[in-house]
DNA sequence: AAGATTAGATCAGG
DNA sequence: GTCTGATCTAATCT
């Protein structure tokens, strides 16, 4: 049953195989020092069935659909927001940290910068493209008025020893758009966040998701 | 304002950048043929340099950071699915026949592999730990009408010279799980996939990812 | 190649 | 409807 070099975990007057310690509630090895939180894990039926005009089947798993959202208070946002201001990929130990200042689990704490970074992302381009499609929207404007000549798409080709000065004018001088963990990260680097005063107009600019 | 590398369009006489052409309408770039699918083959830059905040060259090779992401339809799963169930670790002849029959890059097939592989050996350690914890759930369900004490987690410690047989009974019987790629195969090598229904519970079972 | 992580899309709760 | 936490998975990195 035990042998000498068998890690074991005692409890009250009993041993246990460490592999046999478990949570008499739901079979969870049981280790020292770690935290049992109860993160349901909820097999979903592949999604895919949806694809190709498939009929969504209704069966629902008896009715364990519902997602579990966590709802995180604003002193949780705010220490992630900080975080993410300086690095927007915090590595292992960061994490850990994180952890630990918000009592929110790993998982929890690496979607959320997982979806920071997509939503962030999203924006960004966003944002270049309608600068960009500003500032060509002025230049037809003025176009317009000298040619009057509406534009017909074709194929593109290469641009070999045609003419040089053709109609452009010069070249699109638009801003470059900066992704908001690097442009963040000099601001969060060189001042006190947890001190900063959130209704400045600065601040929230700097943690606004 | 034009080199003769440029990339351009010609609209009746007048000749734009490629990025500078776009609908007038909305300002969109207007591009050639229908589909952008641009499936990459030059390789790009190591996301390292564009993590390290390194000065990353504008050049960039007309930007193309972004990740493309394939969509499979139910066909190609479909094809994908019974080749791995017959065998999970195809050899180049069978990935050119996937390549082939499914209009894939073999870089995809490849990935789409991989991934799949990963995923199983992920599930069947899920499986394997939900099982046993379900036996222990078991026993310890029968050892708490016996005993009626309730077990405390402590430190683990190592057990030497502690008295033997205390509490536990025999060793756990856990069925080992044997991985899809093995147990599947048996099957697939005895069906005509192709002609399975894929109504039946054991088709489901079978090529569910 | 395996294993871990990321990115992009989508789902779903509030 | 928007927002955003959660999930899935192709793509990537190590």
């Amino acid at each position: 049953m035990f042998e000498k070099t068998d890690l074991v975990m005692r409890a009250r007057t009993k041993i246990y195989h460490l592999d046999c310690f478990r949570c008499s509630a739901c079979g969870k090895q049981l280790l020292p020092g770690g935290r049992v939180r109860a993160q349901r894990r909820r097999p979903l039926l592949p999604l895919r069935l949806r694809r190709e005009g498939k009929p969504l089947r209704k069966e629902r798993r008896e009715g364990k659909t519902t997602r579990v959202r966590t709802v995180l208070n604003e002193k949780q946002l705010h220490t992630l927001r900080t975080c993410y201001a300086a690095n927007c990929r915090p590595d292992a130990l960061m994490k850990e940290q994180l952890v630990e200042m918000t009592g929110l689990s790993p998982r929890v704490i690496r979607v959320w910068f997982q979806n920071k970074r997509c939503k962030d992302k999203k924006r960004s381009l966003l944002m270049k493209q309608m600068q960009q499609e500003k500032v060509w929207e002025e230049k037809q404007m003025a176009l317009q008025g000298i040619t009057g000549v509406p534009m017909v798409a074709s194929s593109p080709i290469r641009h070999d020893g045609a003419p040089m000065g053709v109609g452009m004018g010069g070249p699109l001088d638009v801003t470059a758009y900066q992704p908001p963990w690097k442009s963040l990260t000099e601001f969060a680097l060189t001042h006190d966040l947890d001190r900063l005063d959130p209704s400045t107009p600065q601040y929230q600019q700097l943690v606004q998701q």
